[in-house]
DNA sequence: AACTATTTATAAGA
DNA sequence: TTCTTATAAATAGTT
């Protein structure tokens, strides 16, 4: 969803994949939020960056 | 994403709430895989459906 | 379950 | 790097 259509593989320039990670990693705690709020579902999502930092969300968080 | 906008609070029609599970469901475990894989992180998700049905996958599934 | 009109996410660019 | 915008992708309502 962006300028230019995306294969699905690793990204190889450092700075790129860590500005994508950013963004998804947003994007797709979001959409978790939406899930659990629409359907009424509980949903987990956990993280870990190529670099070992762990992100985690839960609809229990809220 | 779709015919209308949509408010992110609880579908009360059941049958329109079944479809919006599985069809974010869905999404949601594409789009951590694709994080997974285009920024080499580990991602888990984990769901559990209003009727107790646990849905879940990790990049160490592949 | 398959189809599109439309919204949303986001890849590049500023 | 924070914001913008063109485009890809997801999906809401329809068939």
């Amino acid at each position: 969803m962006g300028r230019r259509k995306v294969e699905i593989k690793r990204i190889e320039n450092k700075s790129s994949r860590q500005v994508t990670f950013c963004k998804r990693r947003n994007g797709l705690i979001e959409k978790a939020r939406q899930l659990s709020v629409l359907c009424g579902s509980s949903v987990a999502v956990l993280i870990v960056s190529s670099t070992g930092k762990v992100y985690s969300s839960s609809s229990g968080d809220r």
